[in-house]
DNA sequence: CATAAATTACAAAAAAAATTGTAATTTATG
DNA sequence: CATAAATTACAATTTTTTTTGTAATTTATG
């Protein structure tokens, strides 16, 4: 049996210009970091949801899939920018917001870009020892100005990582 | 009266692959930013490239078209990656990187990514003010949340914007 | 443990982004 | 200042990415 639509919780409903907002930015954050528009639409929605919302629900309110809906709540998961939340009084899984924007913001870099950032440090290192070991005189040139760019940007790495 | 090719600077050229590497991983840099491939090629062939090349040695080199790498150059010029270095034997514009790769860097950062986490930060403090003037009790402490990570992410923000 | 309800996986369709080709414009040179 | 050479602008095409729809799988419940 399918569960009846649930009655609101709040008595006040968001004015739906504000809502629309409030999801826009969140999908701004999301392209920012490399998301599709429908991730930063379903986390804007559970963002503004007074209560955790199923797959359904945001299917419903969003217009559309549901494997988007559900593929994007993976996305979401993995990422740790929501969690499973059960809802009693119904067989489906409910999601509500990772309140702890700590984990929240360390989980966005981490999952998408201190690695790649990483893995770009490690590829410069083993291109800048091949370069030094049998490249020609310009390109060392050029391989000892990114290290002093990076001796730059160090901090601020260390200061993502610690973010985490 | 068109160009002759120019004969190479170089005596000794690098090996094909580690040309591939070199230029893979500045598509990979480029991508990180936003920019598309074809101007990540670009910027990694000028990078590998002893003397500076005119619009037309890249489309031979990168199998690209004319257009295509007129509209990388001119982006990679906007954000300041490369600069313009008059050959005086010819009438084509040639290009060569921007070695001051401090500049590089700040230009870089202040192209893509700064902008857009001014102008949400921006919103995030509109939407802020408006939530707490008019909005339900439990998106005031989602606000409160974002005030808290806000704090956290200040000294990365000042940080970036002091490479700049 | 059988069945119903939900989730997940994956190929097909739609949408968005990047690249190309052509035409218009600008710039340099005789 | 006329002409040739190069650059730039922009519509058309191609490619890539995102979204959808369907089928297979998993999970929960009587």
């Amino acid at each position: 049996m399918p569960d009846e639509p649930t009655p609101p919780v709040d008595a006040q409903p968001l004015p739906p210009e504000l809502e629309r907002e409030l999801i826009t930015f969140w999908v701004q954050v999301s392209s920012l970091l490399g998301y599709p528009r429908s991730v930063g639409e379903i986390f804007g929605l559970i963002f503004i949801s007074p209560a955790p919302l199923s797959a359904d629900d945001i299917v419903e309110k969003l217009n559309m899939s549901r494997s988007g809906a559900g593929q994007g709540l993976k996305a979401l998961q993995d990422i740790g920018a929501i969690k499973p939340a059960h809802q009693l009084a119904s067989r489906k899984e409910h999601y509500q917001m990772q309140t702890d924007l700590g984990v929240l913001i360390k989980l966005l870099l981490n999952a998408r870009i201190l690695p790649k950032l990483e893995e770009l440090a490690q590829q410069r290192a083993t291109l800048d020892a091949t370069v030094r070991a049998q490249g020609p005189a310009h390109l060392i040139q050029r391989f000892d100005k990114l290290d002093r760019w990076r001796g730059k940007t160090a901090p601020l790495l260390a200061l993502l990582k610690s973010l985490s």
